[in-house]
DNA sequence: TGATTTAATAGTAATAGTTACTAATAGCGA
DNA sequence: TCGCTATTAGTAACTATTACTATTAAATCA
């Protein structure tokens, strides 16, 4: 594992977004910075950085992963409309988790929750 | 909408499956019993279907979508050693709705939960 | 029943997202 | 500074899915 220049430009980007951007996104971002980095550079070093715990990666139902800065438990919201990815705040996650552990017999080392609607915004329309 | 044989089939195949399969697993299990199915068409009619509210799509983080004969709200789990994905009975998912609709004001309409972890039976290995 | 209409089909091409490959580059330890 | 090797840029390949097109067949109607 070396620190390369490109790792810290992939790690940075992804930590200054707030969006939960997709790989195609982080690139266009990371090339602004550096002109030169390459899509397969962008790919391996996000999944370095999400197998180092640094990143997370998050999935969409109907679409490409995104990436998200915040590691901690918590939810997803995704509108239908305007197709923005939002965190919500769930305190009550680990309490399922834990629950489904105890009467499952399964050992969960990570939950994906995604609400599908209409935000607020939208719905304001 | 017509009543095809090819969409009754796609329906039959995943009303049959209990393992949450993929649209090329459904494709395969199509052929066996209709050999002149296209890809195409089964993923066409996964879609249709999908819409007519007669199955669900789950998506599992890293892999493709897969397909739900049970509708109602209930969450996944898939173990990262054998790859299975079982239903999870989560009766409190409604409750966590109801309360993410309350505390954001956004409008729900879908919720996808995804416990990855390792499995009872690849535990006990 | 048979003709007509048009949604659905099989088969194939195209696309999107991601991974693999390869020669060149650049961290980092000796 | 030298040498080793992980990492890189650039490109090719791959996988999952969608789009396209001529043909077929389900439902409607004469």
């Amino acid at each position: 594992m070396r620190n390369t220049a490109q790792r810290d430009t992939v790690l940075k980007v992804v930590e200054a977004s707030c969006d939960h951007p997709s790989a195609e996104t982080i690139y266009t971002r990371c090339r602004e910075i550096m002109p030169e980095i390459s899509l397969g550079t962008v790919y391996r070093n996000l999944k370095v950085l999400v197998e180092l715990g640094k990143i997370r990666e998050v999935s969409i139902l109907n679409a490409g992963d995104r990436y998200d800065k915040t590691v901690g438990l918590h939810a997803h919201f995704r509108c239908k409309r305007c197709g923005c990815v939002l965190d919500v705040p769930a305190n009550d996650l680990e309490t399922l988790e834990k629950g489904v552990e105890s009467k499952t017999g399964f050992q969960i080392d990570g939950t994906e929750v995604l609400f599908v609607g209409v935000c607020d915004k939208c719905r304001a329309i």
